[in-house]
DNA sequence: TCAGGTAATGTTATAAAGTAACGCATGACT
DNA sequence: AGTCATGCGTTACTTTATAACATTACCTGA
């Protein structure tokens, strides 16, 4: 419910209650491929199994539920799921983050699939404790104040993160349309 | 290094390479006795000499080496360090947590004092990859443009966490001021 | 001053998250 | 084909965090 397929202004990102998400994988999935190619790198069987399963779940997803669900998977050749240890996942995450093709989400130990992967950015995110979906949000008027600041320290930047949490509109007590 | 007394103004944040640290931990220690009696909360010996622990540490420090250093840890009474285990630690940073007395810094999963525990606010941390140090600073440009952010979207913001990894002035060659 | 409750800490065990190290397999390149 | 680099499997382990229950310290009102 979270990853607003095109939306990167803010106010659809929570409303997309019952879109096709399916859609929204098999989008990013394409886009994946799309920018491997371009920077060389090789999106293979494994972590593009880890990539989708990371954009099927709907909210931000552990290390180990990457882990189980790997196993768990049926593949499509109809052979059982691959007899992945913690390395593995953690490879491909690894990877995936490289790339910018997810996040990491700190205060979560959880990883998500970046929202516009084609950017160079961190990100930033919204984190409803209540319903679990984080939704991304590239606000430049943050990203600018946070270099503005540090610049006056004279600190260099390498990695920025911002991560709310809190309630997102469905889930404050609006009663969802 | 990092932890300037009273500076809240980042400019000299990282610049007081060799003040008096003891002074801060004292300085910091009256003022959470102030805060706990103020707030009704018991500053027990334990949470005391935790808080003291984080606090003498220059850097960002994990539980489980504010657990060593406690079990280290020679009391004033000449009996030897506590028999702490893993718990011990935890409710006790859980507690000052709370009191906003530390904070957590979510992308090295260690704790730091709060530079300026009066007022109420989440953190912001700019984190020197190289010499370890994590300076706090509270620039209301930033707060504000995250809160601006999340009431456009109509997200009710609960905690909000900002961490920029870099080098600081220090460390990146640039001769300070 | 002593029950009786509550908050704090001790204690044991275990869960959850992440990594090191090594070897084989696969594929790219000559 | 031979060689090198990369990706992955596998084992074992480290680090970080919490659950559950026992015990102790502290307060408060008979
Ligand atoms: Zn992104
Ligand atoms: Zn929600
Ligand atoms: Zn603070
Ligand atoms: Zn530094």
């Amino acid at each position: 419910m979270a990853h607003a397929p095109a939306a990167s202004d803010g106010t659809a990102i929570f409303e997309q209650a019952e879109h096709d998400h399916a859609h929204c994988v098999d989008q990013a999935l394409h886009v994946a491929e799309a920018i491997c190619t371009r920077e060389g790198a090789r999106l293979t069987p494994l972590r593009r199994q880890v990539l989708e399963l990371v954009w099927r779940s709907h909210e931000p997803i552990g290390a180990y539920d990457v882990l189980a669900r790997l196993q768990r998977e049926v593949q499509t050749d109809g052979t059982d799921g691959r007899p992945a240890a913690p390395p593995t996942v953690y490879r491909a995450l690894d990877f995936l983050l490289k790339h910018g093709l997810v996040h990491r989400i700190e205060s979560l130990n959880a990883y998500v699939g970046c929202a516009h992967p084609q950017q160079d950015h961190s990100g930033q995110f919204l984190i409803c404790q209540e319903c679990g979906n984080a939704a991304e949000i590239e606000d430049d008027t943050i990203s600018k104040a946070i270099r503005d600041n540090a610049r006056r320290i004279g600190f260099t930047v390498d990695r920025v993160t911002v991560e709310v949490s809190g309630r997102c509109p469905r889930c404050t007590g609006a009663p969802h349309a």
